[in-house]
DNA sequence: AAAAAAGTGTAGCCTAGGCATCATATTCAT
DNA sequence: ATGAATATGATGCCTAGGCTACACTTTTTT
């Protein structure tokens, strides 16, 4: 067995070193953003099928997202607990007051987050594409520096 | 029962929508780089305990993370599974050859994701908070890009 | 050297979010 | 109008990632 110096154990609780507010704290506010990110993308995806003319009827929602209509069902589930949307089978899924404002939110994030990325120089299919999970890592005082920078850059 | 206008339900591959190359292969995309954002953290964790003068031991990466230690352990056993960490009881977690290229390189992406937020006038704290999410679903195209906007605003 | 403190690991429980499969309901086409 | 095709919803199974509680080991303190 080896011996494992005591010094390496004797840390106190960082006195000198680059502050840190919380690291910890800022892994549990990534954890909870990103609990909320499912909810996010369907109420994104039901308020565009509805705006395209179209219904969100889950077989509809499971193949824009790729996944299966059991997958699909499940997570409307989801969105019905929590007040987001109702269903009427056969009919399609509706948002609801709440869910409206969820969808128009994370779409115009969506939106100027792809603006941000490709203003800076990332390739447009790159930014889709990473647009998909950084949005819902924005918080509000980021999107405001976006927008700020989008006008300036102007 | 309401009748349902067939119109609605006659949607034909979208002929003239904006190409929409796949919708669902983004969000594919998205859920497999979701699924590597946790080894990441840890990964990251572990190079900067270690890099700090500290050990890694589970209880010292969970006070880091917010989370309790048999959740680290968990994910510890995952790292392991997934050949990117070693372990000796007591001694603390050892990053393998793999673990340690990959905590390189989150590690160089989250600075780089940090910088360009900061620099696009995004608060520090919030730049710091939001990168923590941000930085797993930066692709090497976009941190391309972010690299290259750094070097020439400057 | 014994006691106390701290660390480790295991087990059991939970939810989220995937999947396939099956039974039923609805819609569409003949 | 009826048979085929499609959509729906339920069930069961899986893994990831949280948690608490408990037992055990090691380290530190007295
Ligand atoms: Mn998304
Ligand atoms: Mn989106
Ligand atoms: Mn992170
Ligand atoms: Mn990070």
């Amino acid at each position: 067995m080896p011996s494992r110096p005591a010094a390496a154990r004797k840390r106190p609780p960082a006195p000198d070193l680059p502050a840190e507010p919380t690291q910890a704290g800022r892994f549990e506010q990534a954890r909870r953003v990103q609990s909320m990110a499912l909810l996010e993308d369907y109420a994104e995806l039901i308020a565009d099928l509805h705006a395209t003319g179209g219904e969100a009827r889950p077989t509809d929602i499971a193949r824009r997202l790729g996944v299966t209509h059991a997958t699909a069902i499940k997570a409307i589930t989801r969105l019905k607990r929590e007040g987001l949307a109702t269903a009427r089978p056969y009919r399609g899924v509706f948002l609801t007051e709440e869910g409206e404002r969820l969808a128009a939110r994370v779409k115009a994030r969506h939106l100027l987050v792809v603006e941000v990325l490709t203003a800076i120089g990332v390739p447009p299919d790159a930014a889709e594409q990473d647009a998909e999970g950084i949005e819902h890592h924005v918080s509000d005082i980021t999107l405001q520096a976006f927008a700020r920078f989008l006008k300036e850059r102007k």
